[in-house]
DNA sequence: GACATCACG
DNA sequence: GACGTACGTGATGTCC
């Protein structure tokens, strides 16, 4: 077939490939291909408009030639001019990055010719083919609406708003920029842009800059001829700025003599193959498209099977498990494969296997990989050779492992690149020992996360758990591979014929849940919990776990060897008190002491038949006896010493100094997150013993501690969610919360305030919040329950909008099963109908999780937004204490910190939810963290 | 491994 | 009318 030589009577049509696809992407839900999960929505958005387009090209005015003309990912020359050019862009949303090359295949697919050169942006390719064409005598027109292609248009060529069906010709070029478009980057480079980042002169926009060139001719001469200008601000600018403008127009002026490899004439308007592009329409699974196609095409539209065809053909319930198809891949030229079918989906589920659960200490033994159901490959790395003599293995490493850094470096491309997505179950973890190898994992998606978003409050969400559910398959146990005990072996011990059908249906059960579960996300309606509150927060938390923070081994040491010897004296007393010697710290024997052979009264035994002998019990035997107190003052020091001053030294890292926490993204029900080994958001504040505490943990030398805490975020949060009016204005107006309480419900005025009154109104507040009950509210005050379900009447009275919310909440819990909070999570309720005791935990649960989860879902967005937030500071963010984030900063820097993290956190909630109490941040800073809080 | 206890929000 | 109760977590030591 021979190309039509390009010239007169000829229409070229180039078409801004990414504009079809940005405007696709925000024009529709967030869709997702059935079969597998796939994003898809910009595609299909993307497959409508070239449909809408080739049906509308008929009569005189149709092209006789077109293309798509798409941007290359990765840096362009501009980037070279200017280092911070469209350095402002977000990133591409994570569910969009795939379906990029997808948009190609769709465009080759109606038989259109696509196009795009590294190194350029598709303005250029279109400056370049524009001025061909005009060259060439022909006509052009560039389906777009981006003003930086204003300057092609003249001399035959045109611009065509798709979207508003609007031609730009000369005259709208001038309506737009008030020069013609031989001036348009004359306009551009003084007026600049916000969007791309070109600087241009401050304080000149585009109605100014237009006079101005149109006063002086053209650009240079305005420059040149700078001192004759009236206004003084004006022309400081033009002469200070000058290098800044003329860089800036050297970045909006588009290239027209690009070296293409190809010429206009290759761009021939063609006929779509039907077969290829129906074939395409419907492995895409797009139904009414790939049947309106068909009929335009005078075809039978090709079945959409339930199980589609193509490279996805393969979807998990049609899979049966088989340990022995899993690959063992032990050199590059095995590895190779792998990594090319990865890049021809453009997805890979991934799971490391290492030689311990701390993810800041491990090494890395092997990875597996899996690209569809059933099969997955297991890459050993660092196995441990086994030894004759001895059955742990020696320190040799295993024949038939390719090396580390080979793998590594062939992966890390695949694991960065932002088109293919990396599946994993607690990528976290994976993350984290990626990271320590220069690996910087993403985009990422995570089923234990996608689990949290669906099923938050039915069942937790490890692997084994999810396996069994929702695949009905029992993964490989890990505990025959180990052992446990004493004579426990770690992963690279493990032989590696072992490993591989273990770690390989690691990944082969993650990949089929992401299958399963990614459709559900948005039949569920909780893609925006996920998307927006799990998915970005993995890095972040991420990134605080491994910055840890400073704690001083020296400090707590001290502190350990004085509750040692206060323990002991108290000890002896006690001893001496009972009688005979026993365990302190054992409740049974203390019971036994206490109630049988000293006789006190009001021993009440527990279901297991123990005496009980919680604090609340022993501060009552405190007024009777000596023997109690001194328990009480022993536990508080043994809590202590044992699980902070003591527990606390042997987590500080051997190689960092600090201490580095792991955050369970889906540890609470609610939304929360928890925090383990060590959990750092326990350390003792209450009493002033335990405080001291708090002064081991310490920053860098030169740098403070920050803490920002919400203050009484969940009583704001229930204000706005029950709609207290009196609530509200209370906090609108500043007042002591409590006090405000005390005063309604007691009748006192706030100068009458006691301390007491109020203590009583603080508890009953924070009652409301938990679900509160007669007999909790009694407890907690020890007073009368008859008196506390008096307190809580007065208070249903008084803010009758708190019963009417409570009550709502459960009857929505009852009909759906679940509760939400303000951004969407869903927490599950399926205790809400049990009968009996349990019925009222339930109850109590659904009133208080909208609440808790609402003021977590705050703080996850401040979390999240945070990095930027303090991007520009030498800050790091380093905990979460549920309402408060602790930061370490240089001193230099504090106010700027604290300015930068305060609007983050108090604005975290907009714009997805405005709330109709203001969020308030306290910030404090120290020497350690008992000062900053 | 279950239970009791206690540290935090 | 009785049930047994504040909401959400993790770590530790005892005891079986």
């Amino acid at each position: 077939m021979s190309n039509t030589e390009f010239g007169k009577g000829c229409h070229l049509h180039l078409i801004d490939g990414s504009a079809f696809i940005f405007r696709a992407y925000h024009a529709l839900p967030p869709l997702t291909r059935k079969s597998d999960g796939l994003p898809i929505g910009a595609v299909a958005g993307f497959c409508n408009m070239l449909q809408r387009y080739v049906e509308g090209n008929t009569g005189p005015d149709a092209p006789t030639h077109v293309a798509v003309i798409f941007d290359h990912s990765g840096k362009t020359f501009r980037n070279d001019l200017y280092d911070l050019y469209k350095a402002n862009r977000p990133p591409a949303p994570e569910d969009l990055r795939p379906q990029f090359p997808l948009t190609r295949t769709a465009t080759r697919a109606f038989n259109i010719a696509c196009k795009e050169v590294e190194g350029f942006e598709a303005d250029d390719i279109m400056a370049t083919l524009a001025c061909q064409a005009r060259d060439a005598g022909g006509r052009c027109t560039i389906i777009s609406s981006d003003k930086d292609l204003m300057q092609l248009v003249g001399g035959g060529v045109e611009m065509l708003d798709a979207m508003k069906n609007k031609r730009i010709d000369r005259d709208g070029v001038i309506e737009k920029f008030g020069v013609g478009p031989e001036r348009v980057v004359d306009v551009q480079a003084l007026a600049g842009d916000s969007v791309d980042n070109v600087p241009g002169a401050p304080g000149i926009g585009i109605k100014t800059a237009a006079l101005l060139i149109n006063e002086y001719g053209d650009l240079e001469s305005l420059l040149d001829r700078a001192s004759e200008i009236k206004q003084p601000k004006r022309r400081q600018t033009l002469i200070d700025k000058r290098k800044q403008i003329e860089m800036s127009k050297t970045l909006v002026q588009l290239d027209c003599n690009m070296a293409l490899d190809f010429t206009i004439a290759d761009l021939e308007v063609r006929d779509p193959d039907p077969e290829v592009l129906l074939g395409f329409l419907a492995e895409m699974e797009f139904r009414t498209l790939t049947k309106r196609m068909a009929d335009q095409l005078g075809q039978e539209a090709p079945a959409i099977a339930e199980a589609p065809a193509g490279v996805i053909e393969v979807i998990a319930e049609d899979v049966p498990f088989d340990r022995d198809a899993y690959t063992c891949v032990r050199s590059a030229d095995e590895l190779q494969p792998w990594i090319d079918q990865i890049r021809q989906r453009g997805w890979v589920a991934v799971d490391t296997e290492t030689t311990g659960l701390d993810e800041m200490v491990v090494d890395l033994v092997g990875i597996s990989l899996c690209v569809e159901p059933g099969t997955a490959c297991y890459i050993p790395l660092t196995h441990r050779a086994a030894a004759a003599d001895d059955l742990f293995g020696s320190d040799d490493l295993a024949k038939g492992q390719m090396p580390l850094t080979t793998a590594l470096e062939m992966l890390k491309p695949v694991l960065e690149d932002p088109a293919i997505m990396k599946i994993g179950q607690n990528m976290k973890y994976d993350a984290k020992i990626f990271a320590r190898q220069g690996i910087t994992v993403a985009p990422m998606d995570d089923t234990m996360l996608m689990s949290y978003a669906l099923h938050g409050g039915l069942h937790n969400h490890g692997m084994d758990t999810l396996s069994e559910r929702y695949l009905d398959h029992t993964p490989i146990p890990i505990k025959p591979l180990l052992g446990t005990g004493k004579s426990a072996i770690t992963f690279d011990k493990v032989p590696v014929s072992d490993a591989i059908p273990y770690a390989a249906e690691d990944a082969d059960i993650t990949l089929r849940l992401w299958q399963l579960f990614k459709p559900r996300l948005h039949q569920a309606k909780v893609s925006t919990v996920y998307e927006t509150l799990e998915r970005p927060l993995i890095p972040v938390l991420a990134k605080m776990e491994m910055d840890g923070i400073k704690v001083d081994r020296d400090t707590l040491s001290r502190m350990s060897n004085a509750f040692a010897q206060k323990m002991a004296e108290l000890e002896a007393d006690i001893h001496a008190l009972a009688g005979r010697p026993f365990n302190v710290g054992s409740p049974k024997q203390l019971g036994e002491i206490l109630f049988d052979e000293m006789g006190l009264e009001g021993g009440k035994k527990g279901k297991t038949g123990a005496y009980a002998t919680g604090a609340d019990i022993l501060e009552d035997l405190a007024t009777e006896h000596d023997l109690p107190a001194r328990v009480l003052d022993w536990r508080q020091l043994s809590k202590l010493k044992s699980t902070y001053t003591d527990a606390l030294q042997d987590h500080i890292n051997a190689d960092t100094g600090r201490v580095h926490t792991s955050y369970l993204q889906t540890g609470a029900n609610t939304g929360r997150m928890a925090s383990k080994d060590p959990n750092l958001q326990n350390i003792p504040v209450r009493s002033e013993e335990g405080r001291r505490i708090r002064e081991a943990f310490i920053p860098e030398p030169g740098n403070v501690l920050l803490s920002l805490d919400y203050s009484q975020i969940e009583l704001r949060i229930l204000a706005h969610v029950a709609g207290i009016d009196a609530l509200k204005q209370a906090f609108a107006d500043g007042l002591d919360i409590h006090a405000m309480t005390a005063s309604e419900m007691f009748d006192v005025s706030l100068d009458e305030m006691t301390p007491e009154i109020r203590r009583q109104a603080k508890a009953i507040n924070f009652g409301v919040i938990y679900g509160i009950s007669g007999f909790g509210l009694a407890r907690n005050l020890r007073i009368p329950r008859a008196e506390a379900q008096g307190f809580i009447n007065r208070y249903f009275e008084r803010f009758p909008g708190i019963r009417t919310y409570m009550d709502a909440t459960v009857e929505f819990a009852k009909e759906h099963g679940y509760v939400q909070t303000l951004f969407g999570r869903k927490i599950h309720t399926p205790e809400i109908a049990a009968k009996g005791p349990r019925a009222g935990f339930a109850k109590r649960a659904a009133i208080n999780a909208p609440i808790q989860g609402t003021a977590a879902d705050v703080i996850r967005r401040a979390m999240i937004r945070m990095p930027d937030a303090i991007a520009h500071l030498p800050a790091r963010m380093l905990l979460q204490v549920h309402d408060e984030l602790l930061f370490e900063v240089p001193e230099a820097s504090v106010e700027e910190t604290i300015a930068a993290a305060r609007t983050a956190m108090e604005n975290a909630a907009d714009p997805a939810v405005h709330l109709d109490v203001k969020l308030i941040v306290d910030a404090g800073r120290g020497a350690n963290w008992a000062e900053a809080h």
